[in-house]
DNA sequence: CTGAAAGCGCTAACAT
DNA sequence: ATGTTAGCGCTTTCAG
């Protein structure tokens, strides 16, 4: 096995170029005027030397690095894997890179992940918080430390921008398309969430329950598991049809899951509704009903405020709208 | 705003605490025997000040960082996001901790994210390298500068390590299945897969055509949109029946999902046997007949080499069995 | 057991 | 346009 670090440094590079160790700092970064011919040459020799700058040494120096740092409840939900993915692509487009760690859904490895991220000095940290009380003093240790961007979720916090979906409109939405493509008779309206401990469940409740005060709710979490044990409980509830509202994709994939396993219809049965549109869960079968998230418009405007570029407004709080996309899980009524 | 930066340092720290900063190190550390009440007096007016390691500066001190960095091709493939995950969760039982990068698919990301890492100063790398041929030079340039692990996928390098499944053998237990279960006169098997780019591509591919050299087969990508795109061609080749053997989940959920839509039945039609079978794939319906891959087992396996574990043999190569797990898409003869 | 001092690799002020 | 020097924050010799 070749030798297993990086031993040539800027003054090695000087030594062997007869130049200062500034001189090849700059020929390196081009920041600062120089003989463009002395510049190549010290390039040449870089490469010969097989040079590679210590990241952390700059970083050390400037006072500043280029990483932002993404903190996610979970890599398992597609919904967060492709909000990282996204934001990869949407952040290397400026000269900064995204680095990616996942608290398992665990409040503690969150703190400890934060922390670490600060310790490293990132450039900005985006995080979607697990917890809407218990992620705070985590968050609030980030936002006085480098610039914090809450993403999808949000903790009781001022300070930290928040970007994100309106999700009690998306509940209009499917409020809206109930109202028209549903008879509530034959299918009376459940909604199927996770306990209300991260803000966008939270929201999402309260906009359903603004549409549907008597409906009956089930709370568990963002999983698949859930969702599954969710339609267990309903079937148990004595429903043998009904509207599900699931309060995410990955929710309304275990529902469907287990309604089939149980020799049940969709939609003949139970319709199922799901929310966030995005990763896999949109090739479900039948194809959700579900509320699309602006994924692509959310990650652009975290990188502008990552990059501190003047916004229209200067909102703290920033709301993307989603749109309803009608599957054959909960079809229109004309369809 | 709150200031955005720690301004507080060691040297802060000790003046206050009237003792030298070799000392606050020490303390804080706890690596070298020193008075207990003198530490815990450094320990209560680091806490005072709101002191916090840089970590850059020890990093560049200590020359090693306890970061194991992860490349991945794609986060939005629910295997690789799993590995991911399950990664971090194994990682952190150690003194490391894991930062995960997307490639985005694209080969040119890849090289500019493994030279960052490696700039970076990771402890390791792991990486599931997008091509067999076109990642080797990124790959030979992580091995020559840190401890290299290939995951899943490999390049045709010696040198680094590689923990991945053995893909041959899933298709063995394929093989196995179709002989045992189904009626190929009236299925004939036909196999959807991924251009053999990447290593694992290339071996389920190998290891089908071991057991059915004369079926065809269709090339695309690891994603759902080519599961959908390959339905269509195998219906307009001709076929009303058949079993498809895909090299992927999310391709078997493509084409399950095309399927469907064109009114087709599954098994009863069209049997879909996929391969991963962990993430949210499972949730498909109907269930997948799918390859389980060992993810529990390939993470920490991974963790051992990271960590410099000696292992019974010195192999570097390790290749960890699949089971097969038989669902309603692909139904055992009896069930 | 503690302090003084050096230095990890880099860049930015300040000289020339 | 280039070199000299200092120092980012930390740990680790080496003295005492």
């Amino acid at each position: 096995m070749a030798a297993r670090s990086n031993r040539v440094t800027i003054s090695d590079v000087a030594r062997q170029a007869g130049v200062s160790s500034a001189t090849v700092s700059r020929a390196l970064s081009g920041n600062r005027p120089m003989s463009p011919e002395l510049a190549e040459h010290v390039r040449k020799t870089a490469q010969e030397l097989g040079y590679r700058t210590n990241l952390l040494g700059r970083a050390l120096r400037q006072q500043r690095s280029s990483v932002v740092g993404l903190l996610v409840p979970d890599l398992d939900n597609p919904f967060f894997a492709s909000l990282a993915e996204h934001l990869s692509r949407v952040v290397e487009t400026s000269d900064m890179e995204l680095l990616v760690a996942s608290a398992g859904g665990s409040v503690e490895n969150e703190a400890r992940l934060i922390s670490s991220f600060l310790d490293r000095q990132v450039a900005a940290l985006v995080a979607i918080p697990c917890d809407e009380i218990e992620s705070a003093p985590g968050l609030e240790q980030a936002i006085s430390h480098t610039l914090t961007v809450q993403l999808d979720r949000r903790v009781l916090t001022t300070g930290a921008y928040y970007v994100g979906c309106d999700n009690r409109h998306g509940m209009d939405l499917i409020a809206e398309h109930v109202a028209h493509d549903v008879d509530t008779t034959a299918q009376p309206v459940v909604y199927v969430g996770a306990e209300t401990q991260s803000s966008s469940a939270h929201e999402r409740l309260d906009g359903f329950r603004r549409h549907f005060p008597d409906s009956p709710v089930f709370l568990g979490d963002f999983s698949t598991q859930w969702g599954q044990e969710a339609a267990d409980q309903i079937l148990e509830s004595g429903l043998s049809a009904a509207t599900i509202v699931a309060t995410a994709d990955v929710i309304a994939l275990g529902l469907m899951s287990r309604l089939h396993a149980t020799g049940h219809r969709i939609p003949e049965d139970f319709r199922v509704i799901g929310f966030d549109g995005v990763g896999v869960t949109p090739f479900a079968h039948p194809t959700l009903t579900t509320v699309r998230q602006p994924v692509e418009a959310i990650s652009r405007r975290i990188l502008d405020l990552v990059l501190e570029l003047p916004q229209e407004q200067d909102e703290h709080e920033v709301r993307l709208e989603p749109t309803l996309v009608v599957g054959p899980s909960s079809p229109a009524r004309d369809a």
